[in-house]
RNA sequence: CGGGGCGUAGCGCAGCCUGGCAGCGCAUCUGCUUUGGGAGCAGAGGGUCGCAGGUUCAAAUCCUGCCGCCCCGACCA
């Protein structure tokens, strides 16, 4: 992409509205713009994000053995009538009445709608297990909305939902899910810790929040040091194991990690050596829950066994905050100067920098590197306008792509380009004809390394 | 929802107290000179001063009502 014809309004100064440092640099990198109270317009740069996103959870989503569907934004209010929610929700719930004053809402989740779904159109034990999700935007009227996608109104996420025969099965779905969200997080760069959590209204008994380290986190978190030496990335699973699978959610969940509502100090105490005991901050993520029949009961979802009986079917919801994720990494990373993607979800691999747009030689390499980079399969912005070198540096930091490749006249003369890492600031010569192979290898390292 | 603050050009702000041509910086556009860390000079464009009513010869400024946004708290993925 030439950055002179894309829709990059980067901003200057802080815009005053913006108090943490993700909000701030999303509006000042011209990746979001407010529409209303929590509500965002994604702009290109933000969307490119998103996307990154929305395709690491659906590749790790599909290799757990779950389907991808889409559900609508607004329901009838009926469906909630009848888990009992409608009221229990109160005024987060964004009420609609259309024109024949029916009475609708706009979703904050759907676990009635697929529950609905299912009990319709599920009737024999042999159709399960089945494990649905889509990504879809939802809202919650918050009573205050605040920092941005953060805690927006609207926001995207993504809700999956799994139905089983026996309380048995639908654990092992769940367990499942676990391993699939260390998968999901791990592949983004981050380093996210399962908690285990209260239930809160959304109700069942088995539930873990995933959270990142940040130190603008809204929770305290206290966890074994335990937690940053795994390395979720490494791990290979079979998913079709119920029990490797459930080894490595004990393996997970053995060392202490909780958040400040549920933090037991003389617990942390007496589980953790005092020299791994880490309090920090985090960002919830993703949240899990196992529900046995709280939502299949009252929605009457049951199946006929296979001695012809009827059993209520066990479900369990796994979420994941997708816009939310956006700013989270940002809060997990990012510098004096602007954000630092990591590579997985950086909006383009690279930025192109060249530094006498008009230059014939300048132009000339710059065409050339532009497109024997795009050739190679990686993501480039070109910032081929005319402005001046500190204008370019510091709109390509601020943005935070993983590698920055620098070509100007002072270079050209000896044949090279400087190649620059944005999370370490270090930088490379490197001959013109080299740097291809060299990006190439830069942006398919492992994430964390790079 | 309680408490506080703010709405003036794309962004950041001054002007309001004490009514009298709507300003400043950055950004934008044109020209020239510059060009490896947010350039210089010269010129130009851009405003229902949040909305509505009122007071007044005259309202961004004073009064009343409303709306929106932000911050603190309770609440929350």
């Amino acid at each position: 992409m030439r950055l002179s014809r894309f829709f990059l309004p980067v901003l200057r100064e802080d815009p005053r509205e913006a108090e943490i440092v993700s909000h701030r640099l999303m509006l000042r990198a011209g990746m979001i713009r407010q529409e209303t109270a929590g509500v965002f317009s994604w702009l290109p740069l933000g969307h490119r994000v998103l996307t990154k996103i929305m395709d690491i959870v659906r590749e790790e989503q599909a290799a757990a053995g779950a389907l991808e569907m889409l559900m609508p934004t607004i329901q009838p209010a009926e469906l909630w009538r009848r888990s009992g929610r409608y009221d229990d929700y109160g005024k987060e719930m964004l009420r609609i009445t259309d024109r024949r004053d029916n009475e609708l809402l706009y979703g904050p989740t759907n676990e009635e709608m697929i529950t609905a779904i299912i009990a319709n159109d599920v009737q024999s034990y042999r159709d399960l297990p089945l494990n649905l999700f889509h990504i879809q935007w939802k809202f919650r009227d918050e009573i205050r909305p605040r920092f941005g996608v953060m805690r927006g109104r609207e926001f995207l996420m993504k809700d999956g939902y799994s139905f089983d025969v026996s309380e048995e099965a639908g654990r092992a779905a769940y367990n499942r899910m676990f391993v699939a969200y260390l998968r999901t997080f791990a592949a983004m760069g981050l380093k996210a810790i399962p908690m285990r959590a209260e239930t809160g209204p959304i109700g069942g008994n088995l539930s873990h929040e995933f959270l990142i380290l940040a130190d603008t986190g809204e929770s305290a978190v206290y966890f074994d040091r335990a937690f940053l030496d795994k390395d979720a990335a490494a791990l290979q699973v079979d998913y079709d194991d119920d029990e490797a699978v459930a080894a490595i959610v004990a393996d997970y969940t053995a060392p202490y990690a909780a958040t400040d509502d549920i933090h037991d100090p003389a617990r942390f105490e007496k589980e953790v050596p005092q020299e791994r005991r880490v309090e920090g901050r985090g960002i919830e993520v993703g949240h899990i829950f196992f529900f046995g029949d709280k939502y299949s009961k009252p929605m009457n979802c049951t199946v006929l066994g296979p001695d012809g009986r009827e059993v209520t079917v066990q479900s369990g919801s796994y979420g994941i905050g997708v816009s939310r994720l956006a700013a989270a990494i940002i809060e997990a990373s990012h510098d004096d100067a602007g954000i630092v993607w990591p590579q997985p979800v950086a909006p383009f691999d690279l930025g192109l920098i060249n530094l006498r747009q008009g230059d014939a030689a300048t132009d000339a390499a710059c065409e050339t590197l532009y497109e024997a980079l795009r050739n190679a399969g990686l993501e480039v912005l070109y910032d081929d306008r005319a402005d001046r070198a500190g204008e370019k540096f510091a709109r390509m930091e601020l943005i935070g792509l993983p590698w920055q490749v620098i070509v100007g006249p002072r270079g050209l003369k000896d044949g090279k380009a400087e190649v620059k890492n944005r999370a370490s600031g270090a930088t490379q010569e490197v001959s013109l004809n080299a740097v291809v192979a060299r990006m190439l290898d830069a942006c398919t390292e492992p994430p964390g390394r790079g």
